[in-house]
DNA sequence: ACCTGAACACCGTTCAAGT
DNA sequence: ACCTGAACACCGTTCAAGT
């Protein structure tokens, strides 16, 4: 079989869901694939650069399509969509936080810094504040669904006492 | 040579600050130590719990003494302690998040939530708002000192809009 | 362009045996 | 009580060679 990026992205997803980050070894994927090790580097420099591909690919379908609303209430609902991408797969909020601390998946926390800004936030306050909003969301995945929105809305309510 | 556990835990501190978690195996450990890597299943289980000790150990060297004050400036305190613990050491962010992810360190997450009861919050908004505050510290290690101080400010701001 | 085969330099862990 | 020696079943990565 031959193979492009984008199958092996797929395969990994599905391998995810079955076995977890743990067991998601180049060696274990590829045999999934029935295909040698060694054949993944021709598509990705190394496991670091597949696992960027794959965090990237989870999230883009967790995406919905979102309306311009206030903006405590977008950041609620991108912080939602966020959580719930990342709980659709197995071990997906692992993999996403290994690669968001690699440097990668920069688009959610852009999106939430503009919607700050657009709410009347300077540039301080809306780059910490979407970043203090990104790490919440990782880190709080594995809450149920009560404490994460509990949590969500302290964060949001300190947000609003220095948002105008 | 023969050493007992806590000698193992002061070289893996050592060799964390020299070498970083990364490089810290059992056999690099055992290297070290001008041992074997099985000489160290003697002492503990596996390597989850040698590095659930050695957090343990951090986070100990890193408390001060802590006066009662107002739960807020205690909180910040606390925060504050816990962010110096961890830079003390090379991947010392890395390892403790490690291991209170596997369940570990729960200990200042408890003082939290006992200021913020103190504080008269309810045993939910305790138990959230240190569950939070704790995970705001992992994430937020490696910020500058001012982010990290205004990133906070929003937490324990969006905290005193619900303790009476 | 995509893959194989073989190798290199590692891992964590177990266990009988030594002192 | 503490450690060795040897093994088992793995890793990520490289690279010449094949099609």
């Amino acid at each position: 079989m031959r193979y492009r990026r984008a199958d092996i992205v797929d395969r990994a997803i599905d391998a995810l869901d079955a076995h977890g980050l743990a067991a998601l070894s180049m060696r274990t994927l590829a045999a999934e694939l029935d295909v040698r090790a060694s054949a993944l580097y021709h598509h990705f420099d190394n496991k670091a650069a597949l696992l960027a591909a794959v965090a990237d690919e989870i999230l883009r379908r967790g995406r919905r399509a979102t309306e311009i609303v206030a903006w405590e209430a977008e950041l609620r609902l991108t912080c939602v969509e966020l959580r719930d991408g990342m709980r659709a797969h197995r071990d997906g909020a692992a993999l996403v936080t290994a690669v968001y601390d690699a440097g990668g998946v920069r688009e959610p926390q852009e999106r939430m810094a503009d919607a700050l800004r657009r709410g009347g936030a300077g540039d301080d306050l809306a780059r910490v504040g979407a970043r203090t909003l990104l790490r919440f969301v990782l880190s709080h995945v594995h809450d149920d669904s009560a404490d994460f929105a509990l949590g969500l809305g302290i964060v949001l309510a300190g947000l609003g006492t220095r948002v105008p």
